[in-house]
DNA sequence: AATGTGACTGACT
DNA sequence: AAGTCAGCCACAT
């Protein structure tokens, strides 16, 4: 099983699994962001889909704050109903449609 | 080789 | 707000 994009040289690969994991590191407590985001800011804005691919096999992924990505509508992740529990702990408001109010609460890498 | 399925996105209705 | 559809990719059948 790989994480990354058959067109990864070995390299590259291994630099957009550990600036996917970095970013992911990086959201502040309160705050999210989604996988096409994470995707741009890694260099292949086109591989949003790898960047859930990434988070869903990524052995530290326990380490991480991954409950905090989600996709640009707010959605949470399909089969993860503890997501939305973890982000109302750190006051993460939804709205009406159990969407997270992107309005508020997005986040983007700087630089 | 062909088709279906996602921790996705954008442009439509 | 909620569906549908077309692109998007890697993988499983």
């Amino acid at each position: 099983m790989r994480d990354y994009p058959d067109k990864m040289l070995p390299a590259q690969a291994l630099a957009f699994q550990r600036d996917v994991l970095n970013i992911v590191s990086q959201i502040p407590r309160g705050h999210v962001t989604t996988y096409g985001i994470i995707a741009a800011w890694a260099g292949w804005p086109t591989h949003s889909r790898m960047v859930g691919r990434t988070l869903r096999y990524a052995p530290e992924a326990a380490s991480l704050p991954c409950h905090r990505v989600v996709n640009k509508q707010g959605r949470t992740a399909p089969g993860w109903s503890r997501q939305q529990a973890l982000l109302k702990e750190e006051n993460v408001t939804f709205k009406a449609n159990g969407h997270v109010d992107m309005q508020r609460h997005l986040w983007e890498p700087l630089l």
